[in-house]
DNA sequence: AGAGACCACTGGTCTGACCAGTTTTTGCAG
DNA sequence: CTGCAAAAACTGGTCAGACCAGTGGTCTCT
């Protein structure tokens, strides 16, 4: 087989394994070509086949990236993947959330099932983490928390889909906790949804995993539903990159 | 926008407006690169962005050419191009088939729940259609039956995740229906699956609609298992035609 | 006629150079 | 010291020419 295939086929895995996150940046093609031990040109036929299969996207000046989507999918269109869906539609995020619920409910489940000691280290010290900190930067730990869960899974399609939800919802509005902790009361019910989460899944015990799983997210979007509908506006970001990528890069 | 990228989107539309049929030989990267009045590279980075897109083969010392629909054919089988997510990782398939029973279940629930009456009839008329057709063209007509399923659920973004993971799988390996209806016992019990999942989202009945879909994938999800354990090669299919194409045209 | 050497194709890889955007560093002027 | 513009040091994009490695036809010699 040619060497330029091996090199994509490499790199694909590694992504899609979840060694690489979107829109994250990959080493320059100088740098492949040194490291692999090829010269540039077969690095630049790999990453036009990743390319060609939507798995990166690549600029001029800058770099290669990780595709923000889930790769194969993405009809290689100019403009951003999914945009279109959020053209006036309220119900995106919510859409959005319905299957959320789900997917990270098999999530827990898997994860309950399949979590080895170093995964239930890394969940339990994701876990204290979000114990004890201050609301502010608790999106971010919310985040590893439920990722280091995920992870556990051992299933990089999960992954990654749910990586690219979250990302998704992050284009729209800001992460769950950020909007909902301001009210302590509910503060207080999501961290005793976390703890049971947590120990549902440590315990080994899918069933129950999965359903404080799915039951945490539908919390938090009912609670969502309910604030827009009290008037109070979720926090919108700027439909940029800047976002996601800020959040993707701080949360390795 | 570089030129390999505008000379692949050039071949490929030639080759989707049908001034190249399957089979048919492309002219040589040197021939192509004289005419084009470009250099060889960029030819061959075009190149390899459509056989990423999976529009190409490319042979050692025979020349490049248009993939082809018909799969039967093939005696590529042994080192089919997107083998290797099964070499050293057999998972990542069933990874896949891991997440679509989920969601497949939820897109079922969500549909009995939600089903307009243009939704059923539409479900109704490709369910009719895959009831009485020959397996051959089963495929397509069985990619039109879930769809139909998964739209009726309303959800954009399930739509369009169900679409990604589809369109992943065909990426590897043909849809379940090509590879298990050539085993007569198999397809009956396919074709009753289908109609259980049909009649309880007809009937508006969430819970059974979704064990229903669930029950459906995982059975397709192990008896790939199983003929993958019995050494049978599962069949692989050109990503950018019939079934995958179609199925991303139906999702507006 | 058959077998084998040969040659003219095909794609695959390498090298090193240069062009074109982007980001960082530098260094001078205020 | 600060501010800002020029320069340098990245990034990918393209080009040229060379050589290696499979494929298939031809042509000769037996």
């Amino acid at each position: 087989m040619a060497i330029s295939q091996e090199i994509s086929y490499r790199l694909e895995r590694l992504i899609l394994d979840g060694g690489l996150a979107p829109e994250q940046k990959i080493p320059s093609e100088r740098q492949l070509a040194t490291r692999l031990g090829v010269s540039r040109a077969v690095i630049r036929e790999a990453l036009h086949e990743l390319q060609g299969r939507g798995v990166i996207e690549t600029r001029h000046g800058k770099g290669s990236f990780v595709a923000s989507m889930v790769p194969g999918a993405d009809d290689l269109g100019e403009h951003s993947p999914l945009m279109h869906l959020f053209e006036g539609h309220p119900r995106t995020l919510f859409d959005l959330l319905e299957v959320r619920e789900q997917l990270e409910g098999q999530a827990a489940y898997l994860a309950a099932q399949r979590a080895t000691r170093l995964d239930r280290h890394r969940i339990t010290k994701a876990f204290r983490a979000l114990e004890d900190t201050d609301p502010l930067s608790n999106a971010r730990l919310d985040h590893g928390f439920h990722l280091a869960i995920v992870e556990a899974s051992h299933n990089p399609v999960l992954v990654h889909v749910l990586n690219s939800l979250k990302n998704m919802m992050l284009l729209t509005v800001q992460a769950s906790v950020a909007n909902l902790n301001p009210r302590e009361e509910m503060r207080k019910k999501i961290v005793r949804q976390h703890r049971q989460l947590y120990e549902a899944v440590i315990a080994g015990k899918p069933v129950i995993a999965q359903k404080a799983a799915t039951a945490h997210v539908r919390f938090v979007s009912e609670a969502m539903r309910d604030m827009e509908k009290d008037g109070g506006k979720l926090i919108r970001l700027p439909v940029n990159q800047e976002a996601g990528a800020e959040y993707s890069r701080a949360t390795p």
